[in-house]
DNA sequence: CATTGGCACTGTATTAAAATGAGTGCTAAA
DNA sequence: TTTAGCACTCATTTTAATACAGTGCCAATG
């Protein structure tokens, strides 16, 4: 158990640890009005959870820096919210005012926001494409050879593949091929109706029609597997290479693939309320003593979708959770009002 | 005029100078079984081409550096393919070969190949989607408060828009609009359709209509303007930074912002053949001693689309040019294919 | 007269040594 | 329990010394 002394210091090292990004001495610590002590009683202190495993030397005649057992200890016990950064939420309130933005780009401006206030990488995620349902399939012909097809789902999203038409197939039996996958997948999710094309096409009545159909299948999958990859949003990546941690190529090239390959979903919390992953909970290369601190917010009864914040370990919990409350309260407004209407 | 002796050393220089990055002296010349002349010969030449502009020295006790006079020479008069080059061409051969990949998708995996072969930065652009014409302009309902609005072109490109609809529109005067828009804009290209909505639409027949039609062309904007967007392709981004030029962070991010707002584009040659753009023809800080190199290829009589290459000025053009052209002619001949069918 | 060996000179890069300084642990005293 | 004092440690910075790659110039050469 520690000392009400002893959580004074270990808030108060990660504090000016999270603006420095340099181990913190005793003296540093002397110059806090409520740390009235000698730097020797400090220091005892300080030996003292270092004892305990919530502080480590980055060697023998250091100052100190959190271990991740330290930050676990802070996240959990003792992070407070800086109430400072309540001064910058006009500037938030004002990008969700535009209401005649549409979500998306609300989504993206809320994003960029957050980025320049913290100059950190944010990432949105959600509402998951492939649970919304398909409203309309269709098909436009452009030329004798080629046609495109379109799938419209409920929630506004579309995506459109072109095919190409080969002697063998004839326009009316395309039209057919696509009026019965109207017919089969209208209002299923694009989930359902992945798995019925994948597995159930082949016995299925589509069966009667000739190989070019297969074709024409394949392209609905490919359709709706660029649907999953919708949902994703990025802003500020470059940030990150401010951050000193990032001082090696290779470093910052892992970290742009990472996000490139949108890794970092994985990462993203999912239950309620703030999720905090760091140090062992995260087995990426490229996210080396970095955190990933995310929270959702609800957009109808049983669809949420998530931002969060990529940085370093270090970052300053104290202003960025508050911070992604309030956006995703934010979010979260703005989808009520606008299902309300 | 340059000595035939003065045009091999300045070649030489050149050569050694792409694969090392770093000043050539007289003695690495020598080594040359052409250049059978004693290190001060070579040094006396050295010092008339640094006279005449075309090398430079990074200090006074340095070897040479090509400058940038000495690369449009050397680009214009001395640079030879290097027939070693044709080893990889079957790795390209492999890729086009691979027909039922779609074009968007043979592009990339062009572009890839690109990127892998040379370990520099590929983009893509074209063909200019703002030249082809609108094929239908449709609308799906999704709600009484929601629709989603449709473009395809007639060359298979798709946009969409999603449209709210407040209490005052009714669904049938919506529908009217977007008749009277798809019975004025089809077939026009993109852009005659965005000129006429952005200047016309004002004092047409538009005009009868209420307010929200503005917010319905408003959305028609916004969804051509996306079009624009639509043709430009990038790979190997990273690649760039394992180039020792980019030693610093600031220019990392300048070079990733760059790419992002694809500025890129404007420096890549619209005429016949291979461009080279580099030194006081870019004025882009993210394109310090940046080469673009870059070969357009014929997509059908109107419409052609550009392959480039961005990597740092030393590059070896004698590699990168045949490559550049081989499968510009490989992009062309898929074009081809595909039209005759 | 084009070429070459020789040599002094120049500026960078590398290495080694020395000085600096922030921070610690421990001890003895208040 | 707290603190002043001091010896000690280790990373960082500073300085000096050295090695090295390359140049320019000149006198000698075929």
């Amino acid at each position: 158990m520690l000392s009400s002394r002893q959580k004074l210091i270990l808030k108060a090292i990660i504090d000016i640890y999270s603006e420095t990004a340099e181990p913190v001495g005793s003296k540093a610590l002397m110059d806090l009005p409520y740390l009235n002590y000698s730097s020797a009683t400090l220091r005892y202190d300080m030996a003292a959870l270092e004892e305990l495993g919530y502080l480590e030397k980055t060697h023998t005649s250091s100052g100190r820096v959190p271990s991740e057992r330290g930050y676990r200890y802070y996240i959990e016990h003792l992070v407070t919210r800086d109430s400072k950064i309540t001064e910058v939420f006009p500037l938030i309130d004002e990008v969700f005012s535009q209401k005649n933005l549409g979500r998306e780009h609300t989504i993206k401006e809320a994003l960029k926001l957050l980025t320049d206030l913290t100059n950190y990488t944010a990432v949105a995620v959600g509402p998951d494409v492939l649970r919304s349902k398909i409203q309309r399939i269709e098909m436009v012909p452009l030329s004798q050879q080629d046609a495109v097809m379109l799938i419209v789902t409920n929630r506004g999203h579309v995506q459109h593949q072109q095919i190409h038409i080969s002697e063998d197939m004839r326009m009316d039996d395309i039209k057919e091929v696509i009026h019965t996958l109207d017919d089969l997948l209208k209002n299923r999710t694009l989930e359902e109706a992945l798995t019925i094309l994948k597995e159930e096409y082949a016995i299925s009545e589509l069966n009667q029609f000739m190989s070019y159909q297969r074709q024409i299948v394949d392209s609905f999958i490919e359709a709706f597997s660029k649907f999953a990859s919708e949902s994703f949003y990025l802003s500020g990546m470059t940030n990150a290479f401010e951050q000193p941690e990032f001082n090696d190529v290779t470093h910052m090239k892992r970290f742009i693939d990472m996000m490139e390959r949108r890794e970092i979903v994985k990462l993203i919390g999912t239950e309620d309320g703030i999720t905090v992953r760091f140090g062992t909970d995260i087995h990426l290369q490229a996210l080396n003593h970095m955190t990933v601190i995310s929270i959702p917010y609800d957009i109808d009864a049983d669809q949420k979708g998530t931002i969060a914040l990529v940085g370093p370990s270090r970052m300053s919990y104290q202003k960025v959770i508050p911070l992604l409350e309030y956006i995703a309260a934010n979010l979260e407004k703005l989808y009520k009002d606008n299902n309300k209407e």
